[in-house]
RNA sequence: GGUCGGGUAGCUCAGUUGGAUAGAGCAACAGCCUUCUAAGCUGUGGGUCGAGGGUUCGAAUCCCUCCUCGAUCACCA
């Protein structure tokens, strides 16, 4: 009961304030390409580096939260190109298409009519390497990839018209989402900062130039092979693109740890980048945290942009939105609520679904999205924690209702039974759970142990009355129990970047 | 082939700092709403924890071997 007395006193419970000198932490997440819109992937990459930050922030360290967008490259030369010669002008204003998706189309269409003309060389009698080569699309967007790094003012000027329409798009899409970022680096910005952090290191004789001309890092005393870092031609390559931004990052923050959330695919490549980063001299690339998380797969297998068989994001957000209207619908509960009403709690159930579905899992696992059995919304769910949460504030404004005041503490001997005894230790390990997701980078932590409160208290809610209760003692008890249960919920689908409703 | 990560109930996942009969949800079946929100609660069935060996009083958990799935080892990003 004192434990009880103790956390009702703490509205933060469980968080730990952030000190003005607290180390900071950078994390790094989301890094989209600008050639197409945010898929399945990509939302939990999002969700795992926004509740991150959170985590790492209730634990009382200073958070960066940093993007890295992918915004050159023969990748986003091809959409360029074909919305060039295929696009007849076409905007996001007058097809009414969302910019990202939009130019994600021209993605998938240059690939479409690229394929095209591999099939016909090859019909010619060309080898399928030499057809890829010689393709005359993929000869035109080299040409403008090269424009592109000439600074071509044509190229440059349809790359920031065709940037900008997709930056409109994700900024839907995080805002949707609910994540955000304090400072967003763009690799067109930082890529000629590798390239000189690179020719630094070769003076320093950190790295070694090969006879043509090509710079390389012999990894080979750290059990790997050698890397790359500029071309034969001088241009850079992904990791000296990541040594520019690290270099930024480095001059603009005091970085006590540097986190990367990237996929798992990518595990080598960060092995390699935080040899590189120590052997430059940052102090924080040795112990650099690659967030590594598993895949995404849907039934029918891995998703390919190319093949269409992704999920988009904004169609995903759609869907679970409108499966949690229809399902309130059918279970009566939006009964005489407005319109504006309805829309948002299908929008906070629906998304709540969708963000639990993804953050309960370990994330260094791949996990299975199945689109018409993932969505749910009893058991271990989203939804179900939400409801909680809105059962326990329907008791509270009942309560409030009728006239019914709380009191600060509790007396120390009151006869409570397992059940309310177990609940307050479930209780007790919020801190701990929240410690050691921090320590672990674990999102999922935090998850299953809401799911654990929830299950528990409505068990509790189902063979206890509170309201009525006769002895005003133990009403008082049951009503601040439940409070703190509704306040941890909250605080704890906080961290997963989640909201909980008033009722639902 | 090298490296890394997985393999727990029909399905999706917890549990892995060694500890008692391995836990949830979904799906199936059986119950519980004139009572604080039934998106809830209770119960039934369902697992040689990939296989084998070892360490230990005790192993899903630690060690070894093997099987299997995936990622990666690009002058792609």
């Amino acid at each position: 009961m004192s434990q009880l007395n103790a956390m009702l006193a703490d509205d933060k419970y469980g968080t730990k304030p952030v000190a003005p000198d607290a180390p900071l932490y950078m994390v790094e997440y989301s890094s989209p390409n600008t050639n197409k819109p945010l898929h399945l992937g990509h939302v939990r990459n999002n969700l795992l580096g926004y509740s991150l930050c959170n985590i790492l922030a209730a634990n009382g360290l200073r958070v960066v939260k940093t993007n890295i967008v992918n915004d050159r490259g023969i990748h986003i030369c091809k959409s360029m190109l074909a919305w060039k010669l295929f696009g007849n002008g076409e905007t996001p204003a007058s097809s009414g298409k969302k910019g990202d998706h939009l130019v994600g189309d021209y993605y998938v269409r240059f690939d479409k009519e690229y394929k095209a003309q591999i099939s016909a060389l090859m019909a010619e009698g060309k080898s399928e390497e030499d057809a890829k080569r010689e393709a005359p699309l993929m000869v035109e967007a080299q040409a403008m990839l090269k424009k592109w790094e000439d600074g071509d003012p044509e190229v440059r000027k349809l790359w920031n018209m065709m940037n900008e329409w997709v930056y409109a798009g994700f900024d839907e899409t995080y805002k949707r989402m609910g994540v955000g970022f304090d400072k967003i680096y763009y690799e067109s910005q930082t890529y000629l900062d590798g390239k000189a952090k690179v020719n630094e290191g070769l003076e320093k004789g950190v790295f070694y130039r090969r006879p043509d001309g090509s710079v390389w890092a012999d990894l080979t005393k750290n059990g790997l092979d050698e890397k790359l870092l500029l071309r034969t031609d001088g241009t850079s390559v992904y990791m000296t693109q990541d040594i520019g931004t690290a270099t930024q990052r480095f001059k603009q923050y005091d970085i006590t740890k540097m986190i990367y959330v990237v996929g798992n695919e990518q595990n080598y490549h960060f092995q390699v980048l935080s040899i590189l980063l120590d052997r430059l001299g940052f102090s924080w690339g040795k112990d650099l945290v690659h967030f590594s998380y598993g895949m995404v797969e849907l039934p029918e297998g891995k998703m390919k942009s190319r093949e269409g068989t992704v999920v988009d994001a904004d169609d995903l957000m759609d869907e679970m939105v409108n499966t949690a209207k229809e399902v309130s619908r059918e279970l009566g509960k939006l009964d005489g609520m407005s319109e504006d009403e309805i829309s948002e709690i299908a929008r906070i159930c629906g998304l709540g679904a969708l963000k639990y579905f993804i953050l309960k899992v370990d994330p260094r696992k791949n996990m299975l999205f199945n689109p018409k059995e993932s969505i749910d919304f009893n058991g271990n769910t989203g939804p179900f924690i939400q409801y909680t949460h809105a059962r326990i504030c329907s008791v509270m404004r009942k309560a409030a209702e009728n006239g019914v005041a709380l009191s600060g503490a509790l007396p120390e001997d009151l006869d409570i039974s397992e059940v309310e005894s177990g609940l307050i230790q479930t209780l007790a390990k919020f801190p701990d759970v929240v410690a050691q997701a921090g320590a672990e980078y674990s999102p999922a932590l935090i998850a299953n142990y809401i799911y654990d409160l929830g299950k528990q208290y409505n068990s509790f809610y189902h063979d206890f009355s509170i309201l009525k209760e006769e002895d005003s003692q133990m009403k008082q008890f049951r009503l601040l129990l439940s409070r703190k249960v509704a306040n941890v919920i909250k605080t704890g689908m906080g961290l997963l970047g989640i909201e909980v409703p008033e009722r639902m």
